[in-house]
DNA sequence: TGTGTTATGTAACATTTGTTACACAGTAAA
DNA sequence: TTTACTGTGTAACAAATGTTACATAACACA
């Protein structure tokens, strides 16, 4: 039994489940940056994740992103269930924000054990019901925030799925996640230092106030 | 059996089905404006619209508004299911668009029929697609649309869901779902009739250039 | 050490959106 | 008709965000 399968979703699934998935889902293990999902493709498996962090993206026509929200273990991505289903093709880009280890189940598994195991109905609903939630935040964060506590609010997220309150990126790396530019996030990070809710350096945002 | 139930859900579902709908659901009808659900409810049924529009808001802590999406006929609201399923408090508030009718199915009978009818999971799994697709497109209106562009695809919407090209509402009320200003709805506007895209006169809207 | 590349800081300006204030038009009811 | 109310038009200004341009800093590595 891969021990990470059984701590995040143990509590989840029922031993027989538990033992499926560990027989039938593909482990995998991709490096940072790795784009897990695209636009566009046709999902033919659906992704358990064991460690690590993703960040979920949409597109807009230009081919310039906005980021949704992030997600974790113990979380599955609920777009991938909406497209197998559907069997249509992927609204979102899914992008490794750190080293992510996760489980591949196919398509026709999750289908039969939607009737074969109650838990995992739930837990499909459940991440149904999750993801919804993260979208009509998203909505929230866009449209009811201004850019700099937007900008605020990305980093603490950041922080938090990475475990660490220093940020390695760059500012044309946040301003593409927050679909603006980068004189801009520039402008607005020397606020948040002045601030003293941030630290800035070269490649690097050390959160002060989380 | 209730035609319209028959019309717009009759190839959904199983004949069974659609008489245990029509036993055990509660037939309604509610006026234009009449608030179904709103912010923090319980939900202790879900609706199946029959005939006339929904529009489905969110709000930010202010208390104002902003538009998410309409349904129709033949659609249901996935926010509903989310929250009978969790037994989890309303994030959207569902304000009807014209004089609607709607059959409303209470919580147990919507679990039940889940292992009970494959037709009513695909549905159920169908309206949770649909829903995550309208609030990606949502996302996308927010996101990516100037405000000119938001006001006429909001009027077009509108127009669409109510079959009817001469919308009949204020600048005050679009300024409101849009969440925005009254004076820049009515500046917009201006401009979209000076560009021939609309004709405007008091309390009405006609569109010209759908 | 020098050189090219990437990242950041910042000014100056344009555009979009939001706000305040007020005039006036259309409608309904006294 | 007068009056009050609601809806619309518009000016003037404020704030937020986007764009262009350029200087300099930090680093990578030949």
């Amino acid at each position: 039994m891969i021990e990470a399968l059984k701590r995040y979703y143990g509590y989840l699934f029922e031993d027989e489940l538990l033992e499926e998935i560990e027989k039938i889902g593909v482990y995998r293990e991709v490096p940072e940056g790795f784009t897990l999902i695209d636009i566009g493709d046709y999902i033919k498996n659906m992704p358990l994740i064991l460690s690590g962090a993703v960040k979920v993206l949409r597109e807009d026509d230009k081919g310039d992103d906005l980021i949704l929200y992030f997600i974790e273990q113990g979380d599955t991505c609920a777009m991938t269930i909406t497209c197998c289903m559907g069997d249509t093709k992927s609204e979102i880009r899914a992008v490794a924000e750190t080293d992510t280890k996760l489980i591949m189940i196919p398509v026709q598994k999750m289908q039969e054990w939607m009737h074969k195991y109650k838990s995992w109905q739930s837990f499909v609903l459940q991440s149904y019901h999750e993801r919804m939630k993260e979208l009509l935040e998203a909505i929230d964060t866009i449209a009811f925030l201004k850019m700099d506590e937007r900008l605020l609010k990305y980093l603490r997220d950041k922080a938090m799925v990475n475990r660490d309150d220093l940020i390695h990126t760059t500012h044309q790396e946040i301003a593409h996640d927050l679909h603006t530019s980068r004189v801009v996030v520039s402008r607005l990070l020397k606020k948040l230092e002045t601030d003293n809710k941030i630290k800035l350096q070269r490649n690097n945002i050390k959160i002060v106030d989380l």
